[in-house]
DNA sequence: CCGAGTATACCTACTAGTAGGTAGTTGTCA
DNA sequence: TGACAACTACCTACTAGTAGGTATACTCGG
């Protein structure tokens, strides 16, 4: 693995961890094993740091996306799958997602920061709205509303069952926030 | 006021806004005009000030509930109260719930602190599970289902959403996650 | 004159970031 | 093929500024 590789990794999940001001460069150095002055050498600063991270995070979030679409036909699987990977990021509590640790430090991020954690939104939101129009037509999901609301509304309710599960350090504060969703799937 | 006062509320605000790592002594001085100093006469330590920002923040939040208690008959007219509530506290997009803002940073947090976050938490759920309790008596939440499980769903939607909108900055993100339950409402 | 509250003046540890330099690799051209 | 230039990836040593925290001195109302 290469270090600007490494590095992500290692910021990725210090910054689930602790949030945007909750790691510095001397975090990352010890962990990774370089000195703090090389990491400039990677990202010059912690804001291209944090861009690098969001655009890293959005890919990998639409390539699962991708593969839950061509594993699954139902909506009810897709959305089950999608819950699925949320629970599965939390890391037994001890993580929340990039997009939701980085909100909280809002004022801390730059205009283009902001503006690529808003295009992983939409992209979320999209596909959502997508998935629960599938639903409407195929039927899986019980008593199905409006998409968007459905999408917006789903999109809370994970990434609050995060913070929720984050805050008690415990999984099973995360799967009782989303029985009520997934009771409603076959 | 008193400066303790002045100082929780100067100290609740910048927590909301940025989370507990997020703001310093030196930004609450500068803020009520006092020295970074005299804060420490206050709050001996920063640990000690989130606990009393907790404790308040808990005792406000079940006066809160309980005025819903005082003014409300109906289930749905409570629980529109509570998410009314959440909407208000979000200042437009600029502060998310100071038990949210806190569970990011939750690894820089005292035992206490976190046994008070615990405790504000628990109380939230018990009273959404005691009005889901009654939405279920006198059936004013369509399809109401299993009272803890809706609980905790209502719980983390309502987080969620904060959340959400305060990446966005926009009210309006709040309102679309949170349609969906209020369409459950009469 | 006591003590609550604030101030000055400091501490150590840490923050992001910079300056300047150095092995080792890679590319290129006579 | 050898020589020289350029580049990559790191280093040590530093900057200015901020973090939370402390010791001690002042001030002013009861």
């Amino acid at each position: 693995m290469d270090r600007r590789t490494e590095l992500l990794n290692c910021a990725e999940n210090v910054a689930r961890r602790h949030g945007y001001d909750g790691f510095s460069y001397a975090d990352l150095a010890k962990e990774v094993g370089i000195r703090k002055a090389s990491i400039h050498y990677h990202f010059p600063s912690k804001a291209d740091l944090a861009v690098a991270l969001i655009e890293r995070y959005a890919s990998t979030h639409a390539e699962a996306l991708a593969v839950i679409d061509e594993t699954s036909e139902l909506a009810s699987d897709r959305l089950a799958a999608y819950v699925q990977g949320y629970r599965k990021a939390l890391s037994g509590g001890a993580k929340i997602c990039l997009c939701a640790a980085f909100s909280v430090s809002r004022d801390s991020l730059t205009d283009e920061a902001l503006r690529e954690l808003d295009a992983f939104r939409g992209n979320s939101l999209n596909w959502l709205e997508k998935t629960f129009q599938l639903a409407n037509k195929d039927g899986s999901v019980s008593h199905s509303a409006e998409p968007a609301e459905e999408a917006a509304a789903l999109l809370a309710t994970v990434e609050g069952a995060q913070l929720v599960a984050r805050a008690a350090n415990k999984v099973s504060d995360f799967d009782q926030a989303t029985k009520l969703f997934l009771s409603r799937l076959p």
